[in-house]
DNA sequence: ATTAAATCAGACAAAAATATCTTATTATAT
DNA sequence: ATATAATAAGATATTTTTGTCTGATTTAAT
C-alpha cells in the first residue's frame, strides 16, 4: 500500500490536533483521546509517550492526570510531529529506492519528485498546529 | 516510517524503467533484473507476475524466456504501475486517517494536503515511462 | 528425447508495523 | 491511609509486508 504517513504518525498528528483544539481542561487522558479519536488506547498512549520524550507533549501522572501540549501550538510545526514519530528519511532517501541515488547520480525520477517532496516538506515546515485548531474542533464535533 | 511507495511498488517501478530502457534483447529474465537492480529474485518475480496480470508486462516461459513491456512505454504511465501494485487508496483516503473525513466534513489538513496529493496524482498520471528511459540508462550504467 | 532454464502458483518464513497485556510508579480524591 | 485512576516501561501477540522455498509447467537448445 502506498502511504504518506505511518499509522503511528497519523495517530500522533490527530492527537496533537486534538489537544490543541481543546482548552476546557488542562489534562487529557489517553483513555479519552483514544475513545474520541477511535484509536487503541495503549497504542496512542505509547505514541504520546514518545512525543513527551521529544518535548512536544507534556504529561502528568496520577489520578486526573493526562497529556497536554508542552509548547504553544503556534510553535509546533507539523514536520516536528512527523520527525518525532517517523523521522525525516522519507524526505531524504530516494523515492524509488535506487540504492545509489544522489544529486550527482540521480535516479530517473529524481528531479521531478524532488520538487514535489520539497513542496511537501516546506508545507509541513511552514504549517503550525494552531492554524488547524478551529477546523479540528469543527471536525471533532461531527464525530 | 513515513513513505510514499511500498517496497513492492518501488521495485515494480524500477523494473519497468529497466525494461523500458533496454532494447538489446526481447526478453529479460527475473534473474538478471534482480541481479542488476539488487532486488531479491523471487520477490521481483512475484511483482512482475502481478504486472503481467495487469497487462503492463508480458512474459515468455521456458528457456531464454523472460519479461518484456506489453505496451509502448509512451502508453504506460507511472500511475498505472502504482495502481497495479499498491492501488490508488493513498490518493483517495484521508491523509491523517480520520475515519470520517470527506469533502463535506473534511479533516483539518484536508484541503492543504488535497492540493499536494492532487499534484502528485497529476504528476504520476501525466508522466509516462518513455520520459525516463534515457535517465534510467544513464543510471544503470553507473551501477 | 533429454536437459536446462525460464515463468507460475502456492506454501512457507522472517521482519516490521501495529496492537495488547502486565506490572510498576505516581498523584489525587475520598 | 486507602482506593482509584492516571502515566511509564517493557514484554508479548497479532497482522501486514517483505522475502524465500518448492514443485509444476513450459520452451528452447543440445
Amino acid at each position: 500500500m502506498s502511504v504518506i504517513f505511518s499509522k503511528k504518525c497519523e495517530y500522533g498528528l490527530q492527537a496533537i490536533l486534538y489537544l490543541a483544539s481543546r482548552n476546557e481542561k488542562e489534562y487529557f487522558s489517553a483513555r479519552e483521546i483514544a475513545r474520541d479519536l477511535k484509536i487503541p488506547k495503549e497504542f496512542i498512549s505509547k505514541i504520546l509517550q514518545s512525543l513527551v520524550n521529544f518535548g512536544i507533549v507534556g504529561s502528568k501522572k496520577g489520578k486526573n492526570g493526562g497529556f497536554y501540549l508542552a509548547k504553544n501550538p503556534n510553535k509546533i510545526r507539523l514536520i516536528d510531529v512527523v520527525e518525532a514519530i517517523d523521522g525525516l528519511d522519507a524526505f531524504t532517501t530516494c523515492i524509488l529506492g535506487f540504492p545509489d541515488c544522489s544529486s550527482d547520480v540521480p535516479c530517473p525520477v529524481h528531479s521531478e519528485w524532488g520538487k514535489l517532496r520539497t513542496m511537501a516538506f516546506d508545507m509541513l515546515s511552514s504549517e503550525t498546529i494552531d492554524q488547524f485548531t478551529e477546523k479540528t474542533l469543527r471536525k471533532l464535533n461531527q464525530l
